[in-house]
Parts: C-alpha cells; structure tokens; sequence
DNA sequence: CAAATAGTTTAGCCTTGGCTAACAATTATT
DNA sequence: AATAATTGTTAGCCAAGGCTAAACTATTTG
C-alpha cells in the first residue's frame, strides 16, 4: 500500500517546500516534459535550418553540424528523418529547404525563442547567458507563459 | 565552403529575429542543453525520491512508477543506474534512500524547481501551468537567471 | 494459514541520437 | 586536367530510456 492521498500529511511535510502533488497532476508534469523531448530536437533542427536559409541563403549539413557541434554522420541521418516527416526537401550535395509544414515549424519555433530570449535580456540576463538558457527552455513554455513573458518584456522594454 | 561568419551579412537577414551568433557560441548553446538532458533524469528521480521521502517518510519504486506515470520495470532499471551512481540505497522490497550525495542533489534541485516555480507564480502564472513550465525548464535555467528570478520574486510577492 | 493482491525484479525487445570509419561525390586548387 | 580538400552518405556500434511478459517476494485478507 502507497501513496494513499486521502490520509492528512505528517507534520514534518511542511518544513521546506511545496506539498507534493495529487499524483494524476504530478505524472502529467512529467508525461508533459516527456513528450517535449520528443519533439525538442527535431525543432531545434529545422528552427536552425529556418535560421541559416534567413541569415545565410543556404543550409548545408556541414554548417548544421559544426553549428550543432555534432558529427556530420548524425546530421545526415537526422536529415533523413526530417524528410520523412515530411519538413525539409534535400538534394545530396545541396542546400536543404523547408517543406510548407517545415517552414510553419520553423516559424513557429523562432517565435517561441525569440520570446524567451527578449524576455530573459528584459528581466536583465546578460546575453550570452541568455542564449543559452533560451535555448534550453524554449520547448518546456507553455503559451500561457509565453504570453505572460512577451507582455512582460513590452512593458519593460521599449 | 560554408559558414563564413566574416562576411557581412545579406540585407535580408534583418527582417526579423536576431542574427546568427557566432559559431562557437551557437555550438555551445546546443552543447549545454545536451548535457543538461543527460543528468535531466537522474536529478529528477532523485529530487522525486527526496520529496517523497520527505512528504511520505518512504519512497517505494511504485509510487515513483505512478508519480511518474512510467513503468514499474522502468523504475527498477533506473534505481539500479542509481545505486551505481552512488546516489541511492536500496533493498530488495524497502524503501530507498538517498546517500549523502543523492540527498544533496535532491536539496539543489528542489530548491532550484521551487525558485523557478515560485517566480512563474509571481509572474501571474497560474499554479497548475506554473508547475507544468518549472517541471520543464528547472534543468535549464542557470544560475544567473536562478539568481534574478529569486530576487524578482521577492520583490513581487511578500 | 492459505490464497489473493500488491510490489519488485529480470529478461528481452524497441527507438533515439550520438559516435567512428570507410567510401563516394562534389568543388577548389595548382 | 589532376589532385587535394571538402562535403555527404552508409554501415555498424553504443547507451539511454521506454515497453511487455514472466517470475518471484511480501503483505493483506478470507
């Protein structure tokens, strides 16, 4: 027998922290960041792919690898998989492009970044760090928080 | 050739979003959210496994499986990878607890998780989408943005 | 106390996302 | 044009983190 939330919490549970969760809410936390992984890479690769056609003209492997710091053998295969997924056409030996849906993606995902990037530079993150931090949270924010930080960043930020 | 960050960029490249960081830089963002995936897990579970113990005085690899909506053989095979990593001690069909060294991953990662929660309230977002986002984004935030979000959120809520 | 139920472990499978090494194709240089 | 350098692909390896099914252990209950 376990985790019987119904009987009242020991008295040593209020000494730090938050009480712990109904555990339906508290697996759906995890359920919910599982699954932001699974689609995290794939849109950091076609966000990047996004990036370089914008900035550059032309997105070739060897510039999503170095820029990714991975080997060229992992670019190519995740570049297979993109292409099953139906977001990057690719030619060997020529720039990739973004399908309709990729491009979507790509849009989507630059926007969600830009907004946590502009929205840690406003509440005073130095740059490089906020780079990096963006980079990382951007999958796990939910459009509520989204929202809450881009109105954040107008009023603080003109 | 590809990737010359010397020339200057095209006139489009300023339409929107920033421009590229430099390669370096670019290939460390990726880098750093990597390795945080790869201890994301571990401090999880382990932060799990202290609250528990906190909250319930035990923590029973079932509880862990129903907390984290996983398997129950997932969590076997996980507290084996614990236990070799000094983090956590087991017996057979007993609780587990943490080794002085998992006990003070757990401290930093709760207090890090609840840093991130309590600011995410202050900024009006709402408790269950709150601890959705922190669940998330707890492992990427560093320790300068830790830093700025604790002192918002005590000059926002009192 | 025997049987049922709950908890745990093990074995074996799958997918992802890395890697290196070897090879192929393209592009650049002499 | 021949050679060198760069770029891309393929094959095959590995670890992580899921899963189900089956077996075993402990606890609760009739």
């Amino acid at each position: 027998m376990s985790d019987h939330e119904q009987q009242p919490l020991p008295p040593t549970s209020r000494l730090s922290g938050d009480a712990l969760p109904p555990v339906e809410q508290h697996a759906q936390q995890y359920e919910t960041v599982r699954n932001a992984h699974e689609t995290e890479l794939i849109e950091d690769y076609v966000e990047l792919i996004g990036d370089l056609l914008r900035h550059r003209g032309e997105a070739r492997a060897a510039d999503i690898a170095s820029r990714m710091a991975v080997s060229q053998a992992t670019v190519s295969k995740m570049i297979r998989r993109l292409n099953e997924l139906g977001l990057v056409t690719s030619r060997p030996y020529r720039s990739l492009f973004l399908t309709e849906e990729g491009h979507k993606m790509a849009e989507t995902s630059r926007a969600r970044h830009d907004i946590v990037l502009h929205f840690l530079r406003a509440l005073g993150v130095r740059d490089t760090t906020a780079r990096i931090d963006a980079e990382g949270m951007e999958h796990h924010v939910s459009d509520e928080t989204l929202a809450i930080m881009q109105r954040f960043t107008e009023k603080h930020q003109p």
